[in-house]
DNA sequence: ATACATACC
DNA sequence: CACTGGTATGTAT
């Protein structure tokens, strides 16, 4: 277990997300970056925080350790039983008859900025701020420097890098651009933020005669001619395979999975479960530290462990996963089921200065509601504290709102409800740690019911 | 129904 | 100096 020291080297036990593989990271210093990551964070009230949670995953990994200890042969032969059904149910499922595409594109936001001022090509590009980078460019990347990482680690990592404020309607016209693009392939393909998407080109394949991985070819090359932008693509049996294959080739290229589960089965059997959209961080740990899984290939061994250990909706989605399943369907309509709008600002402990705050949220929540025609009837208020500890506090009401008064004034209750307690919270350590409160945040989120109400009423 | 955590871009 | 913002979903109570 502890093979090298932390105190040697205590970098190595700080588990930040910035040194997974991900595109345009293979050449990279990975040990460097860490230690600087970890030396420009350490003693912050960010790292602290992040310790706490650390410390949280850990003790939920130590409870799920002792729960599998408890398991006993006879649990296991149960559990089998009931696996084995689960996989012989999803087996039953799979449907190989789908083309699905995944459609990213490179660097997006990087790309445009590069796109519309060419003197930044060839250099380290990152779009954001000291605060916070959204993209990097493939340049930036070899430093190190990538999306969610604070600007100014990025610039410890490479000093060169030039920085860039976000543009969003930009992203959106070349969003926009490329989903002209998509209908011709599939009319109800489905995007999934401004740079992805998912096509279903099934038709397409059987009307052309062509393969998947030709309109996948073609469907790049109009891309770059409509936008001048690259994307790559994966070509998949269904949605959630797809996804794993456009971030094989990438940036500018393309990896197709036939439509057949021996090959499906032998990509499944080496992929590590990280690369699966859903598994982030924490699930990577847990399965691997409690049930030794890493590939998805593992999670059919580990079948009974699984269903022991987890609940009906995890377990059938980690099988799913091993047996190389996902969705390949079109979902008919997606409809929104919130709607937020949050702000980080410095702390303060300035009631008023709160409250003002939490009224320009209210007005900004309240405008992104009525271009929508939408009203919610549980309102959430998110606060963040000065040491990072986020809080939640919602009401549901009997009306449907939407106005910047409804919103504020349910908001301002919740909110009047926390201020003595923060103050309560922080009453050991006296005058010394003001009741700040870094960032509010406001939410009002409706339930799936409500929203055919919601409709009934406005469309 | 509420609170909190995880995940994705 | 500085660690986001928007949405969905899972888990626990």
């Amino acid at each position: 277990m502890a093979s090298t020291s932390d105190g040697d080297r205590p970098w190595q036990s700080y588990h930040t997300v910035f040194t997974n593989a991900k595109a345009g990271m293979d050449g990279v210093d990975k040990e460097k970056v860490q230690k600087t990551v970890y030396e420009m964070s350490k003693g912050s009230k960010y790292f602290e925080n992040e310790q706490r949670k650390e410390a949280f995953i850990k003790q939920k990994i130590e409870n799920l350790r002792a729960q599998c200890a408890q398991i006993t042969a006879n649990d296991i032969s149960y559990f089998q039983t009931i696996a084995d059904k689960k996989m012989s149910e999803l087996e039953a499922s799979r449907d190989l008859s789908k083309i699905w595409l995944h459609s990213d594109m490179d660097a997006f936001y990087a790309s445009v900025e590069t796109l519309v001022d060419p003197s930044l090509n060839g250099k380290p590009l990152a779009v954001g701020s000291m605060s916070m980078i959204c993209t990097a460019n493939y340049m930036a990347r070899k430093f190190g420097v990538r999306a969610a990482m604070p600007g100014f680690i990025a610039r410890k990592l490479c000093p060169e890098l030039i920085f860039v404020p976000p543009d969003f309607k930009k992203y959106t016209f070349y969003s926009e651009l490329t989903r002209k693009v998509f209908p011709k392939y599939d009319p109800h393909f489905i995007a999934t933020s401004l740079d992805e998407a998912y096509i279903n080109v099934t038709e397409i394949c059987n009307e052309r005669g062509i393969s998947g991985g030709e309109v996948a070819e073609e469907l790049r090359n109009t891309i770059y001619e409509e936008t001048g932008l690259t994307c790559s693509v994966g070509v998949a049996p269904n949605r959630l395979l797809a996804k794993v294959c456009s971030d094989i080739n990438k940036p500018n290229g393309q990896f197709v999975l036939p439509n057949d589960r021996r090959a499906v089965m032998t990509f499944i059997s080496s992929l590590p479960i990280r690369k699966i959209g859903g598994i982030g961080k924490v699930t990577e740990s847990m399965l691997r530290e409690v049930l030794g899984i890493s590939t998805c290939e593992e999670m059919v061994h580990k079948s009974a462990h699984i269903c022991a250990l987890f609940s009906h909706s995890s377990s059938d989605f980690f099988l799913s996963v091993g047996l190389g399943l996902g969705k390949t369907d079109t979902p008919q309509f997606k409809m929104r089921k919130s709607i937020s709008s949050e702000r980080t600002f410095s702390a303060t402990e300035d009631e008023s200065l709160l409250y003002q705050k939490l009224d320009e949220i209210a007005e900004t929540l309240s405008n992104d509601m009525h271009k929508e025609d939408l009203s919610g009837r549980t309102l959430t208020l998110k606060l963040k504290t000065a040491s990072f500890e986020v809080r939640t506090r919602a009401v549901s009401l009997q009306k449907y709102i939407n106005s910047k008064q409804d919103i504020l004034s349910h908001a301002s209750k919740l909110l009047k409800a926390e201020l003595p307690l923060s103050l309560r919270l922080m009453g050991r350590k006296p005058c010394l740690t003001p009741r700040q409160l870094l960032n509010h945040c406001l939410y009002l989120e409706q339930m799936v019911a409500s929203l055919v109400y919601m409709i009934l009423i406005y469309a």
